[in-house]
DNA sequence: TTAATTTTGTTTACCTGTTAACAAAATTTC
DNA sequence: GAAATTTTGTTAACAGGTAAACAAAATTAA
C-alpha cells in the first residue's frame, strides 16, 4: 500500500509538469503571450507590496538572476512598469500597467475556479478520511524534510 | 482540511525539487561527478534491455534531442559504449563500461537504502490509514486527469 | 567619518531541457 | 521492386533556469 501511495505522489507530481503546460493555454487571449515564468512574475508583482527583485525572486523560489531577465522582458511588453522611491537609488521597484492588471486578473479569475472544483471533488470524503490522509502526508513531508537537513549536514 | 492537503502537496512537490538537487550529493565518490540527468540515464541503460536513444527518451520521459546530447557526454567521459547490431544501420544502442556499472550499482543500492526508510516511516500508520490516504490521492489524480483531457480537447 | 560589510540587481557563462528541421535507414504500401 | 511513409538519431536555435563575479548603494562597525 505504502508503495501504492508514493507510485501515486510521483504520479500527481508527473500530472502538476503537464498542467504547467497547459496553464496558460486555458486562459485563451492575452494570456497566452505569456509563459509559465511570466505569468508567475506577474502574480507575484500584483500579489506583494512594493514588490523588487529579492522579494519576487525569494516569493518564487527563484535566484534574483532568473527574476531579473523576466522582469526585463515584461518592461518590454508594457506589462509592468519600473519605479523607483525618492532617497533610494539603491531599491528598484515594479507596478503592473493596465494590460498587466488586466492579465493579473484574469489569471486570479482562472485560479479560483479551478480551487471551485477542487472544492466540488473533496466534498466525497468525509471529515476522518481527510484528517487521516492530512495526517500522512504532513508526517511524510516532514519526514523527507528532515532527511533533508540530514543529508545538507553530512555534506558539510 | 483540503486547503491543508493540496498544501502540503505543494510542499510535498517542492521537498522534491530539492531532493533532485541533493540526490547526486548524498553518494559521494565517484558519483559527484554525474548531475541528476545523467545519473538516471545510466540508470535507465543499466535498466532497459538493449538501449537506445528511443527507448530511453521514453523511459525517462524526456526527448530524443535531450537523450541525445546526455548521451554523448556519458559517452565521452567514458561511461557507456556505443555499439552497433549486424544488419542494423539505424539504431544505435548503448551499454555501461565498467565505471557506468560502478556507478549504476552504487545508484541503486542508495535508491534501496532511501525505500528502507520509507518503509520503515509508513510502518507507524495502519492498514485503514494508508486505504483511505491511497484512495483520497488516486482519486485526485484521476481528477486531475479528467480535468486536463477537457482542456486538452477544448483546446483542439 | 571613514572603513568594512551587506544588500541589491545585472551581466556572463553555463546547463538542461525543448521544438523543428533534417538525413539516413527501415518498413509499408501499391 | 519502386515509392511513400515511418522510425531513428542528430543538429540548430531557443527558453528558462543556475552560480559566480561584479558595481553601486546602503548599512554597520570602529
Amino acid at each position: 500500500m505504502q508503495d501504492k501511495i508514493l507510485n501515486t505522489l510521483f504520479n500527481l507530481y508527473d500530472l502538476t509538469s503537464q498542467l504547467d503546460i497547459l496553464y496558460k493555454e486555458e486562459f485563451g487571449d492575452i494570456l497566452t503571450h505569456y509563459t509559465y515564468t511570466e505569468m508567475h512574475t506577474i502574480d507575484a508583482i500584483g500579489k506583494i507590496e512594493n514588490p523588487n527583485v529579492t522579494k519576487i525572486s525569494k516569493y518564487l523560489n527563484l535566484t534574483k538572476a532568473g527574476i531579473s531577465k523576466t522582469i526585463k522582458k515584461l518592461a518590454e511588453k508594457k506589462t509592468i512598469e519600473i519605479y523607483k522611491i525618492p532617497d533610494n537609488k539603491k531599491e528598484t521597484y515594479y507596478k503592473l500597467t493596465k494590460v498587466g492588471q488586466e492579465v493579473f486578473d484574469k489569471h486570479l479569475k482562472m485560479h479560483k475556479n479551478w480551487c471551485e472544483k477542487d472544492k466540488t471533488f473533496f466534498k466525497q470524503f468525509n471529515k476522518k478520511e481527510l484528517e487521516t490522509t492530512y495526517e500522512v502526508l504532513n508526517k511524510y513531508t516532514k519526514a523527507l524534510q528532515t532527511r533533508l537537513e540530514n543529508i545538507k549536514e553530512s555534506l558539510k
